[in-house]
DNA sequence: AAGTGGACCTGCTAGC
DNA sequence: TGCTAGCAGGTCCACT
């Protein structure tokens, strides 16, 4: 469900609340996609510092080390002072003095893992193969330009990856490159370094824009207060197939690639 | 190093 | 009404 733009209105939606909060209990339901690292015990009475994210990850720092967290496919997070009884896919609870963390995810794709730091344990392995953050200045035209030369794999797969830029997922690499005017079969190796640059600014705007409107719910996307996004209703080509493109009016087609959907306009996006 | 396919798990919808 | 196939916002890992 979540790419970059979810996870940061999530965040938004929690980190000044939770912040400061001492951690009086935690529940553990059905396994995730990796267990926890330590006793659920050796959280409580630790202080709930900064929540900050990295790519699709967020990190809530902690006394000792902190819990890194990602909501995979399903996932989402509910902060609220009057959580009821836990559901059938209430995975994980972070009970503090101001408010309990739940996290939902019906197909466990997710993950909560504690981790010394940043920079050692399963947070470092996890995060050590991802790409720069789309909003850093190091990400420009000649940085996207260099590492899409080395890749002979589409410029839809190569977003998607995630080891060269990281935030776009399934929604908004299709948006972007609609954007940019991309063809998203179009080889990375022959992208331009023009059109490497008005990449970068496709994904940011998208990005950005996605932000601002609270994130895609597309099924059941909501923020920590439990809102839902709205960007959706923005999308050009996403989960459009067969419906007028907003530029040229011609047929958003839908294809796949490497098993996942891609929109597209055929007319105003080119190889 | 880069590319490919399979794996993880559950719920929903369209079609018969 | 009930069954089945196909689809869904991610990404790790093993293998070539």
């Amino acid at each position: 469900m979540p790419e970059l733009p979810e996870v940061e209105v999530t965040r938004l939606s929690f980190a000044e609340r939770i912040r400061g909060a001492e951690v009086t209990g935690v529940r553990v339901g059905k396994p995730l996609r990796w267990p926890l690292g330590c006793e659920a015990d050796a959280l409580i009475s630790q202080r709930v510092g900064t929540v900050s994210r990295r790519g699709k990850y967020l990190w809530i720092a902690l006394d000792r080390g902190g819990l890194l967290l990602h909501l995979g496919m399903s996932g989402s997070l509910a902060f609220s002072d009057r959580n009821g009884a836990p559901g059938a896919h209430d995975h994980f609870d972070l009970v503090t003095s101001r408010g309990t963390l739940r996290l939902t995810d019906p197909r466990r794709f997710g993950a909560v893992v504690w981790s010394p730091s940043l920079e050692a344990g399963q947070a470092a392995k996890l995060l050590a193969r991802l790409g720069v953050e789309p909003f850093d200045a190091v990400f420009d035209g000649a940085h996207l330009h260099r590492a899409l030369r080395r890749r002979r794999v589409s410029i839809k797969q190569a977003l998607l990856g995630g080891d060269i830029v990281v935030g776009a997922g399934n929604i908004y690499a299709c948006e972007a490159l609609f954007a940019a005017a991309i063809d998203p079969r179009t080889r990375s190796d022959r992208i331009s370094r023009v059109r490497a640059a008005g990449l970068v600014d496709a994904i940011r705007t998208t990005l950005a824009r996605a932000v601002e409107a609270g994130g895609s719910t597309l099924r059941d996307f909501r923020d920590a207060h439990g809102a839902a996004g709205a960007f959706q209703r923005h999308a050009a080509v996403y989960g459009r197939a067969g419906l007028p493109c907003p530029i040229c009016s011609t047929a958003i087609r839908r294809i796949v690639q490497h098993a996942r959907s891609t929109f597209y306009c055929p007319r105003c996006q080119r190889r």
